[in-house]
This record gives C-alpha cells, structure tokens and sequence, in this order.
DNA sequence: ACTTCTGTGCAATAAAATTGCATGGCGGCG
DNA sequence: CGCCGCCATGCAATTTTATTGCACAGAAGT
C-alpha cells in the first residue's frame, strides 16, 4: 500500500468506469503494472466491489427517511433479530446496531409515503419488540459519498 | 426503462466489474444491444457513476459512527451552513437535513476515536450554532447497500 | 395500408485487458 | 562491500471487449 496505490484507490473511488490505460497515465505507470495492482487490490479485499450508483430520483426512489429506534428488550439476541428483519426489506439500505439511547438506526430509500406505512407496518408491530422509533425525512442532502479517506 | 433496463440496474447496482458480453447474455441481448442500452440508462443520468467500493477495515476506517445535531438558531441559512462545514469534513461520508426534532444527521467513517475527537473539536465548538448532538457508535452493521429498488 | 421511429443483430474495426518475458532496483545475507 | 534473490516494472504479443455502421423487423401513428 504505498502512494501510488492510496492514489488509485481515491480515483477508483471517484470513477471506476475509467479505463485502465486513463489510470495508468495518472498515477504514471504503463497499463500492465497499473492493471496488476488493481488485481492485487482487489483480491486482498482492500476493493470489496465494483457498483452502478444511481441517480435515487430518476430511478423513481426519491424519498429518503432514517429511522431511530428504541428496543423493548435489549438483549444482544433481540436486536440481532430486529436487525435481521429489517435487512431484509429491500427499502432498507443502511441497518446499524448502535450504542447509546437508541439500539438501531436505519436509512431508508423509498418511493412515497404509503410506501413508508406499509414498511413501519411490518417492522414496528407489536411483536417486533420496537419500544419507540423516531422517524425523520431527509430534507436536503448536503454530502453522499461512499468515499473513504485513503492513505 | 422496460423489464430489461430494470434488470441490467440491478445486475450494474450489485456488480458492475462484469463484462458486456456477459451482461447481454444474462439479459439475453446481443453484446452492442445491451451496450447501447446502458449507455442510455448512462445518457439519461439514471446510472449516476461507476465507483469502487472499499472494505472499509482493510483501507484503516475501521469506525462507524452516527451523529444527531440539534442547531441552537433553526433557520434555513443556519443549517446550510452547518452543512456546508460537514461536508467539507473528508471524515464525513454523509450529512443531511432533516425534519423533526433533530436539525442534521451526520454519519461518519472514522479511523480512531483522535479523528473523531479532532472533528467533534471542529464542528461543536461554540461559534457552529450546535445546541446539542448525539454519537452513537456503529457496533453491529446488518446492511449496507449503495442498491436502490428498481421496477 | 403506408410511413416513421425505435430497437435489434451482425459484422468489422478500434480499444482495452491480459499474459509471458526480460530488466532493474532494493533489501537481506554472506 | 559485494552477491543473491525477490518483486515490481515495462514491453510486446495475444485475447477479449467496446464501439460503430448497416440493414432489418416490429410497434405506433397517420
């Protein structure tokens, strides 16, 4: 991990659409070096994956909610449970267990707002062991990267 | 943006190293078919960019944290500035507004508690209008998706 | 029924990815 | 201080992929 590879990393980060021979001529390398460290980058797992991001609101998701929430029980077995449920609703696209006052925190991509009830429906029922749940509307979104600090 | 555009964000949304060919014959179109598709659903700016997407232990941020922000003065031009500041923070990988009890939400991908120290340092301090902010620490993360629903 | 528009497949061409091989720098060891 | 081995590099050859022109077929509209 040295310069050349922390800056092929920010750039991959910031446009993995390029081409190799583009990448090759930024950090200074031919394209068969380049290539190979981007393979080496890859298979130890430094770059997990290679994504399409899309634009929310052409793709016809354009709200966006997160969600606060306050177990009932707070054993480690019942959040994982919570957890596990609301991985598995597709609107879902962040789900942490927290430390603090709340146990979870979720970000939610939706469609419209009956999309929204029909999902508080299913998570937050009784059973769900949900004690309380705070859910707040993304007004405007100042920053969204996916962008880690390299080097 | 019929049932194969929907299904070529997808198959883009979860892999998007995969080569034309193959995506055509997943799709079951010709390769120039499905590449003049894609350089559509490109044009038309629902596929917003192409990004690697790292493991974030093996690139040293190792720490997730959520940070809620209340603003003392709530105004419009408070937040935005209050936002502009976080944005600019690398550490930062978002940062919204949003509605309800809480003025912004901050998450942050951080490689010790110094950093997070040295940036709580530089956006509470007096003169940025916080009244009161929450951390709380990722522990468990059941999700996260740069996937948004399609179709 | 005719025209037009749009998307498709095929084929040719250009570009990029991939691999073998030889070279040179760098660190460890004698 | 010099020798050896290791690793990354660049070059060149080959394979694979991306790109584009072209003609055709189906759907929509007139």
């Amino acid at each position: 991990m040295d310069k050349i590879d922390s800056k092929l990393l920010r750039l991959l980060q910031q446009d993995a659409s390029r081409t190799n021979p583009e990448l090759a001529a930024e950090v200074g390398l031919s394209p068969s070096s380049c290539l190979r460290r981007i393979r080496r980058l890859h298979e130890a797992g430094v770059i997990d994956r290679i994504v399409a991001i899309l634009n929310p609101a052409k793709a016809g998701r354009t709200m966006k909610a997160i969600i606060t929430v306050e177990l009932e029980r707070h054993g480690e077995q019942y959040i994982r449970r919570f957890l596990d449920m609301a991985t598995r609703e597709p609107a879902v696209i962040q789900a942490y267990s927290v430390s603090g006052e709340t146990d979870a925190i979720l970000m939610l991509r939706l469609k419209d707002m009956d999309e929204l009830d029909a999902l508080t429906e299913r998570l937050f029922r009784e059973e769900t062991n949900v004690a309380r749940y705070y859910t707040a509307f993304v007004i405007r979104t100042g920053k969204e990267t996916t962008e880690i600090p390299v080097g």
